[in-house]
Parts: C-alpha cells; sequence; structure tokens
DNA sequence: CTTGCGGATTAGACTCATTCTAATTGAGTT
DNA sequence: AACTCAATTAGAATGAGTCTAATCCGCAAG
C-alpha cells in the first residue's frame, strides 16, 4: 500500500533536498515515499523490496545512496539496535526507539521534554552533546499493527 | 601496562564462569585482565592486539569466544555506536556512554537511578524494557587520560 | 601411567551489510 | 547537436563478525 506523497511531503522533501543543493528525482521520491508510508523503521532491503515494486529499475545502490542523502540533509535518521542492519525512520520529532524482541519490530517512543532534559542533565561539565540516542530492549503487547 | 587480576577480580571472573558452567582458562584470565586494566572501551581487536603482549599464541577467535563468553555470563557490556566496531565495557553499575566525535573515545556517564525511573515512565501501557542503552555523541574537554 | 571425554582454542573459510569504483544515463544548457 | 555534471547503476571490494573442523588439554576412569 504505497500512496503518494502528499503536497505537503513533497515539499518537504524538495526544500531539504534544494537547501542542500541536490536534485529532486524519480528515485528520491519514490524512497522517501515508501518511507512515509509506513513507520516500521525498514531496513535498506526492505525500502528497496517496496520501492522497486512502483520502479522496477532502482537499484540497490541508488536506495542506499538515497538514504545516505536523506539522512544528510536532515529528512530521516538512522536507527541501529546492537549489530542488525540499520533501519530508517522518518520521524523528525524527539523520540527514543523500542525494540520487540519477540517480533523485531521497532516502535517510536516519545521523548517528553523535561526527560530530555533530565537526561542533558547528567552529563559531567565539559561534556556536550548533540545527539542522544535512547533504545529499549523488550517486550511490546501486540496492540493492532495498523499504526501508520 | 597490564597489572594482574586483583584476588577480588579473580573471584569475580571465576564465581560468573563457574555459575554458568564453564571454565576459567589462562586465555580468559588473560582477556579479562585487560579489560579491567584501562576503562576504555576497547574494541575486539584492541583487546587482542593487547592481550598478545602477555599471551603471545592467543588467537582472534579466542578474544572473540571469551568475550562472547563473558558478555553471556554479564561479566561485561557490549557497546555499539552507529555502524562501529563493537567495545566491551566491564563497568556493571548502570551507566549511558558518551561518544567524542574528535577523539573517538568512550566515556562512562553515571546514570542515577531518578533518571532510569523517568525513561522508563516514558514507555507507554504494555511495554516492558529490560534493556535500555543510552548513547551521547559529542565533545568532551580534554581533562587528561589516565581515567582508570 | 594410559586412555577417553568434552569443553576450549585455533586457523582459516565464509557471510553479508555496507562501501567503493567506474561506466552510463539524462535533464538542463550552450 | 554537443556539453556538463549530478545521479544512477552493476558489480567488485571491504571488513567485522560468524562458522567449521581440527587440535589441544585438564581431568577422571580404568
Ligand atoms: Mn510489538
Ligand atoms: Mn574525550
Ligand atoms: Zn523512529
Ligand atoms: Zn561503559
Amino acid at each position: 500500500m504505497i500512496r503518494n506523497l502528499t503536497e505537503h511531503d513533497k515539499e518537504h522533501l524538495q526544500e531539504a533536498l534544494v537547501k542542500s543543493g541536490q536534485k529532486v528525482t524519480p528515485q528520491r521520491e519514490a524512497v522517501f515515499t515508501v518511507l512515509l508510508a509506513e513507520r516500521d523503521h525498514p531496513t535498506v532491503d526492505e525500502v528497496f523490496n517496496r520501492a522497486r515494486e512502483v520502479m522496477p529499475g532502482l537499484s540497490l545502490a541508488t536506495v542506499y545512496n538515497c538514504l545516505e542523502t536523506f539522512v544528510g540533509c536532515g529528512l530521516v535518521r538512522q536507527v541501529n539496535h546492537e549489530r542488525e542492519s540499520t533501519r530508517y525512520c522518518p520521524n523528525l520529532a524527539p523520540h527514543a526507539h523500542f525494540r520487540d524482541k519477540e517480533t523485531g519490530q521497532v516502535h517510536d517512543i516519545e521523548l517528553p521534554p523535561d526527560v530530555m532534559k533530565s537526561l542533558r542533565s547528567i552529563l559531567p561539565p565539559g561534556f556536550d552533546s548533540e545527539v542522544i540516542e535512547i533504545s529499549f530492549l523488550g517486550r511490546a503487547q501486540a496492540k493492532d499493527s495498523h499504526s501508520n
């Protein structure tokens, strides 16, 4: 189920790319569309397979390139858990990641400002941090998967 | 500068190994000694090179095996930053990791119980987490390196 | 002692996610 | 029509980590 980009998302993509001196291409649109379609933190291969359905000639190398470009211009975040394949997340709000040990699914966990603050406060003087990564490992009750 | 294990550390090693049905071997002692000698979160290769100085016949495979064993019986933690080589940490107290963007050094950051609590509290109902990993990326002022 | 057992160690082959290389494409320009 | 230059592409290369199969060795039984 890959819907097209909304006007808003298209502008978001275009603005970020153009702002960093890069071009909007059909491949980049396709990959970005895949990322927005499901918020399930897909791996490169998953993105590749989904995007191929709509753009059969797309190459894996290009998926790597697109995702790297998006990370570079702040459109998506990389998500790493242990040594597994890198996953990609288009949620730009500050959030942590919860990895379900059973299913492997990755869920976003909202990160309230006061928690962020208390985290920064544990840094000793002289330590200055731009990026904080928080990841949980455990089990999550099933709920349902239409969490798009 | 690889000192020998203290009696206390030797007992710690032996207890953890025996408790999980495994043997104390010279290789395991050497690798554990290396880990305790410097709290700098060495990679497998760094552990290998340091341990070889005191046990020249030691193989890389064995270092992988020892470290896996130690992780399995809770003697050390793995530390991953992005896609870099896994590092190893013998600090069993709850702590976060700070990675210096400039030097690559990894520093332990103490994690007070109230911060742990506020972190657990952000999990929605139904989410149960055993492991929380927190890592900072940024710059740390030099201080000095005799932080053993 | 001598032998047998089973875990530990070892060298080297293998895996596979990611990166690199070099050739090709194609949209926009001269 | 030719040029330019980023983007795309296929395939090779990389390298941390894992696997395999042979050897080692401490210990216990005979
Ligand atoms: Mn789940
Ligand atoms: Mn530092
Ligand atoms: Zn996310
Ligand atoms: Zn540590």
